[in-house]
DNA sequence: CTATTAAATAGATGTTTGTCTATATATTTG
DNA sequence: CAAATATATAGACAAACATCTATTTAATAG
C-alpha cells in the first residue's frame, strides 16, 4: 500500500476513539469485541473506526473463524509521523536527529 | 503554553489548507496577505486557520503596523509528532531512535 | 479627519463526520 | 438445518467544520 497522504493520515489520528483503538491495537492483537468491551462507543462505531484504519493502511486484520484480529501497524504510522515532522518542521534539531537516524537505518521496513 | 493534546494537535493538521498554511510559515514569517496570495480560499478563511493554529501554539504572531506575520513553532510541531510516534508506535526502532535522540538533548525547548 | 489597507469577527450555509439502531453476512455449534 | 455469536454494512441524524460574504477594528497615508 502506497504512503497515505499527510493529511488523510492526519485526519485518521484526529479522533479521541480512533486514538484510543490505535493504542489498544498497537502491541498486541485484539478483537473487535475486545475493543467494544474496552471503549464506551457500540460495536458498529468501532467497526466503523477500525475500517477507516484500514483504508489507508494503518491496521491490519487476521480472521480466525468468526472473530477478525485487528492490529496497529507500527512502522506505517511511526513512517507517517516522521514525514509529517519532515514537511512540516524541517529545520529542528529534533527532526534533524530523526533523519539522521532514518539514514543510518536504510530500512523501508 | 502547556503541551497540546495528541488529538487536538491532529485535529489541528487534519485539513490541506491548514497543512499549507504552516508550510508557507514553517521557515519564514509571512504576513495574512501573502498566504491568502498563494492559496486559493478567501481571507477570512485564512484567518480563521491561522486562529484555530495559534489556539494551540502552532503559530506564533508579531503585529508589525497594519499587518500581523505569523510564523510556524517548528519546535512544538516536533515535539508533538514525536509524542505521537511515542505514543501510537512505541516499539519501532525509527521511535526507539527518536527517543534515543531526545535524551542525548536534555533540551526541552 | 477621511480614505485606504490589513486582518479579525460575525453569521450563514453546505459538507463531513461520529454516532446510533437496525439489519445483513459469515462462522460455528447443537 | 436452526440458533447463536462476531463482525460488517446501511441508513438516519446531530454536531463539528470549512468556507463564504458582510462587517468591524485597527493602523497608516493623504
Amino acid at each position: 500500500m502506497n504512503d497515505p497522504d499527510p493529511v488523510l493520515f492526519a485526519k485518521a489520528l484526529a479522533d479521541k476513539t480512533r486514538q484510543k483503538i490505535m493504542q489498544l491495537c498497537c502491541c498486541t492483537e485484539i478483537t473487535v469485541s475486545e475493543i467494544v468491551a474496552q471503549l464506551d462507543v457500540s460495536q458498529p462505531t468501532i467497526s466503523h473506526h477500525l475500517a477507516c484504519l484500514r483504508e489507508i493502511g494503518l491496521v491490519e486484520t487476521r480472521a480466525e473463524g468468526k472473530q477478525t484480529f485487528y492490529s496497529l501497524n507500527q512502522e506505517r504510522v511511526a513512517f507517517c509521523c516522521g514525514q509529517l515532522m519532515i514537511r512540516l518542521a524541517p529545520q529542528t534539531e529534533t527532526t534533524g536527529k530523526l533523519k539522521k537516524a532514518l539514514e543510518t537505518e536504510p530500512v523501508s521496513k
